[in-house]
DNA sequence: CGATAAATGCAACAAATGAATCATTTATGT
DNA sequence: ACATAAATGATTCATTTGTTGCATTTATCG
């Protein structure tokens, strides 16, 4: 990974001019980059049989203010190693607020860019294909999710109704959104889908569904959702954001993957559902014919 | 196959089991285990909102000695995650036998990651204060999304109503949906997303409301949108994606943007008023407080 | 060699950390 | 409803941390 470090690059630049000591201490910064953000410095000038003084003096001599300037170097680049995106939510507290509400708008949007990558981790990649396994064989698929998790939920019944009937969405006035369960069957599948915090009517509707012996697949945030007990399938959407509200994206995107997988699966009958679809806006007048053009 | 992780499975498990403000803390280690190696307790807690003296506490209840047991053991999961980097890497090289629908997968997510970091350029984040500023400003809010837009418009107006009583959610059973603009005045705007292809009813209450001298924003997905053309302000969203439908991720993501930059611009108002949503779910038994208890 | 300055080691310091204690609040059971 | 226990918050304490000032050593140059 030819990922640039410039405070590596200093260091390599300015040893020539160092003392022995700094030396010594430079060098085995240089060859142990880990170790300076995960041990306290004594700790490491022991390791680097040097005094604890001398990286004190190593970093003055870059020019910064104190040792814990290095370490946070360090720090921030083992965090962008494993995972690039803890590590700025938590800043939040630290910097001037003004700065923060300058870039927040970015800073939030490269949050759910590096939350995009993390879900391509070969463990939630595994679990989208099962679950869209799952979704493909199943009679009924009967969508829930309430408040918040209502637009992935309606999103994901809306994609599936364009696909085929097989999709009923919980949802309804006056109450009503647990009466399309009253018919379900063993091959049914309830697709439910809640983040903290979890709704109450949610968890009984699904516990109600488990009960009646459907599949519940489920998209929550965490291992210990009480979705998880509930499910025999579940895929995890992070929810961090900036803001302090909880951000539905990822769990969006997440919902969009198994449409898409869904339709892969058996494409040509994909492309006949929607083209019946598409028949159908058309004699309706949906969409606009005034399409921009393109080409 | 992903790494084992027997103190992370052990909280899972005794997860049930803990105080509430355990679980809080407990939740926090488990979704951020790179945090735990590289800040101080203290400084854990106080991200994950907790009490300094709650992580000793769970570090008791795991059976350990102190919480620095249990930052060792991320210390070394650290460790082992940064040297076994490079292998990561060599994995990506032969991915030649994976299955054609996990390549799916991974592709959405990664094209969805590298829209959302497109979404920083500085001309979308001036439109996005910009929006804001006019949202900040604006009497009523009308909120109008049709079809396949109605969840990120629905997500819009949910969070909005949580802040305040200034969103009117364009949307009803019966065709009513257009009703909401009976009273609006000219300091109110509206606020519409839609995407190709363009629903002839957005297009026409977007029209409507234009015709009564509101102000209009939208999210749209085309420089060549019908919708830019009726429109005071617009910010562009990509919708292509690997699939053959169009992702909405994107412009969900521009929706939480934007109702952040309004939350923050009056910080307190909007934890006031979030203050005031809590009571009211709270006697209303809306949410799950304390997750069931099985034992 | 001797005088000067740089480099190094040592010790003491304030600030922080993690843990322990106690008071108060909240939940539980009879 | 009350009594009891559990959970939580606040406070305090002994350590450890990173830093700094000073004494000592080492290198440099006339």
């Amino acid at each position: 990974m030819p990922q640039r470090d410039p405070l590596r690059e200093q260091i390599i630049a300015q040893y020539d001019a160092m003392s022995p000591q700094l030396q010594q201490a430079a060098r085995y910064v240089l060859e142990h980059p880990d170790e300076v953000a995960l041990v306290s410095m004594r700790e490491l000038a022991r390791h680097a049989a040097v005094q604890p003084a001398t990286m004190t003096r190593l970093a003055k001599f870059l020019g910064m203010q104190g040792y814990d300037d290095i370490r946070e170097h360090y720090v921030a680049a083992l965090r962008r190693g494993s995972d690039g995106f803890a590590a700025k939510v938590r800043q939040r507290g630290d910097v001037a607020p003004e700065t923060v509400n300058e870039n927040i708008a970015a800073h939030m949007l490269q949050g759910l860019s590096a939350q995009m990558t993390k879900l391509c981790e070969p463990d939630s990649l595994q679990r989208l294909k099962a679950i869209a396994h799952t979704l493909e064989s199943a009679g009924k698929v009967y969508v829930l999710g309430l408040r918040s998790c209502h637009s992935v939920a309606w999103h994901f019944h809306y994609v599936m109704s364009l696909l085929g009937d097989r999709s009923v969405h919980l949802d309804g006035p006056a109450g009503t959104g647990g009466d399309g369960l009253i018919r379900a069957t063993l091959e049914d599948v309830l697709f439910v889908v809640s983040v903290k915090p979890y709704a109450v009517a949610t968890l009984e509707l699904t516990q109600l569904a488990k009960d009646k012996g459907l599949t519940i697949v489920s998209i929550t945030d965490s291992e210990v959702s009480p979705l998880v007990g509930m499910s025999d399938q579940t895929i995890f959407c992070p929810t961090e954001s900036y803001s302090f509200f909880h951000t539905l994206t990822p769990a969006l995107a997440i919902s969009e993957v198994l449409c898409t997988l869904l339709a892969e699966d058996d494409r040509p009958k994909a492309l006949d559902a929607l083209q019946q679809a598409d028949e159908h806006f058309l004699s309706l007048n949906t969409y606009s014919a005034t399409i921009p053009r393109r080409e």
